[in-house]
DNA sequence: GGGCGGCTCCCCCGCACGGGGGAGACGGTC
DNA sequence: GACCGTCTCCCCCGTGCGGGGGAGCCGCCC
C-alpha cells in the first residue's frame, strides 16, 4: 500500500520535478496535482492522499491558508509537508503553526525529499532534515546564504563517493570503476553501498537517476 | 584476419559502447582507444588499425584536425569513420572534406554500427546509413528539422519498448515494470533485452543514461 | 592519548539481472 | 495465403550486484 501524495504548487515545473522524484519510488504514488491552495480542500476530499506537498506562495490561496483550511474542514486529514525555496522562511513557520507536519526545501536532494515524504507519512511530524539543520548552523555562523544553499543542493557524499557516482553515471561497472580509480572492486562496492544508502536509492540505476535529477551530472 | 579498429572519443561511455558493440563481432578487433584527437597520430602509427572511429567534438584536437593530421602524416592511412551525434553536422561534412571515409551516428543501432565499420573497412567510402538517408529525405521534403532530429536521436524502439524504457528511467525493477504494465516479468525481460541491444547498452543503467543523454527523458 | 570519519580491503550470501535460446498469437502487408 | 514485426510468455544459466558483517590504516580534532 503505497503512500498517496498530492502535489500543490503554482509552478508546473516544480510539480513535474516532485512527481519525477517521487514516482521513481515504488512505495510512493502521486495521486494528483493542484496549482493553487484554493483547489486543495476538494481534491483532498476526493483523492484522500496520505500526504500533501504544499507550496507556500501561491496566487489565490497561499499554503498557510490552505493548510489550516484542510485541517479545519477535512476528517482525518493528510499529513502536510510545506515546500519552500527558503527565501521566505517566515511563511514556513506560519504554515507550521497552522498545523503543517514538516517542511522541505525545493533544492533538497531527491533522496531527502523522498525521505521527508516517508517520514511524515509515518507520522514523524515537524521534520527537520539534516540539510535544514546545516542551514541553521550556517546562519548561526553568519556565513553567506549562497554557501549554505550550495551545501544543501549537494549531496553529503565524500569526495571519493562523488568520484564513484560520477563514474556510475557514465555507465561503468564496479570492476571498471575499480580499475579507473586504481582500487579493488571491494572498495568500489563499499563506496557504492554508501552512495545508495545516502541517496536512498535501491540500486545503481536509481542512484544515477538521482545524479541526473539533482543536477549532479547533466545531459550533454 | 579481423578488422582492427581504434576508438577515439572523449566520452568513456561512448568508447565503452562502441567497444561492446564491436567486440561482439568475431571479425572486428578493437586495438586501442584514445580520448582526444591529439593522441590519434602516434596511436595510428603504433597500432596500425584498419579503421579509426573518430569523434568530432573533442577537447584538445577535434575530429577534423585529427583526420587531416592522420591522412597527412601516416603512410597507407586507415579508413576514418566520423562518429557524430548529428547536433553539428557542419563538422561532419568538414571531416568528410578533410578526407574521412564515412560517418555514423552515435544513436545508430549496433547492427548499423557494425555494418558501417565493415563497409568502410572494405573500401566503400562516404557511407550513408539508413538514418542519414531518412534525414536527407526529411530535409528534402521540407519537414521541420526537429522532427528529423527526433527520428535520429531516438533509437527505433517500439511503443512498448518506449514504455518500458520510461519506467526503467524512473528506477523501477523488472518486476515493478511488469506489475505496472500488467504483464509478466519474462515479457519485461524480453523488452529490456531488446532495448539494451538497440541502444548498445550493456545494462539497464547504461540504457537509462542513454535515455537522459538523448533527451528521451529529462531531469526535473 | 583517544575518538572519529574517510578510504581501503575482505568474507558470505541471495537474488535480480541479462544472454541464449524458443514459441504462440495477433495484426498488418504483399 | 504467406510473410513479418510486435507483444506476450517460457526455459536454462552465469554473474554482477547489493546487503550484511568485519578490519586495518590514516589524519583530524578534542
Amino acid at each position: 500500500m503505497p503512500i498517496k501524495i498530492l502535489l500543490v504548487d503554482d509552478e508546473p515545473l516544480v510539480r513535474a520535478g516532485l512527481r519525477a522524484v517521487l514516482e521513481a519510488q515504488p512505495d510512493i504514488e502521486v495521486v494528483g496535482e493542484a496549482a493553487d491552495g484554493a483547489a486543495v480542500v476538494p481534491l483532498v476530499r476526493s483523492l484522500r492522499p496520505d500526504v500533501v506537498a504544499m507550496d507556500v506562495r501561491m496566487p489565490l490561496m497561499d499554503g498557510i491558508e490552505a493548510t489550516s483550511a484542510v485541517l479545519r474542514t477535512v476528517d482525518s486529514p493528510p499529513k502536510i509537508l510545506v515546500v519552500t525555496t527558503f527565501e521566505n522562511d517566515e511563511y514556513v513557520y506560519g504554515a507550521l503553526r497552522a498545523g503543517a507536519d514538516g517542511f522541505l526545501l525545493k533544492r533538497a536532494r531527491p533522496a531527502e525529499i523522498v525521505h521527508a515524504v516517508r517520514l511524515v507519512a509515518e507520522g514523524d511530524s515537524l521534520l527537520f532534515p539534516a540539510a535544514v539543520r546545516d542551514l541553521a548552523a550556517a546562519y548561526g555562523q553568519d556565513r553567506p546564504a549562497n554557501e549554505a544553499r550550495e551545501a544543501l543542493t549537494r549531496a553529503a557524499l565524500t569526495d571519493r563517493e562523488e568520484d564513484v557516482l560520477r563514474l556510475m553515471a557514465r555507465g561503468l561497472s564496479n570492476a571498471e570503476i575499480a580499475s579507473r580509480l586504481i582500487v579493488g572492486t571491494e572498495t568500489v562496492k563499499s563506496h557504492v553501498s554508501a552512495i545508495l544508502a545516502k541517496l536512498g536509492a535501491r540500486d545503481r540505476t536509481q542512484a544515477v537517476i538521482a545524479a541526473y535529477e539533482s543536477g549532479f551530472v547533466s545531459p550533454a
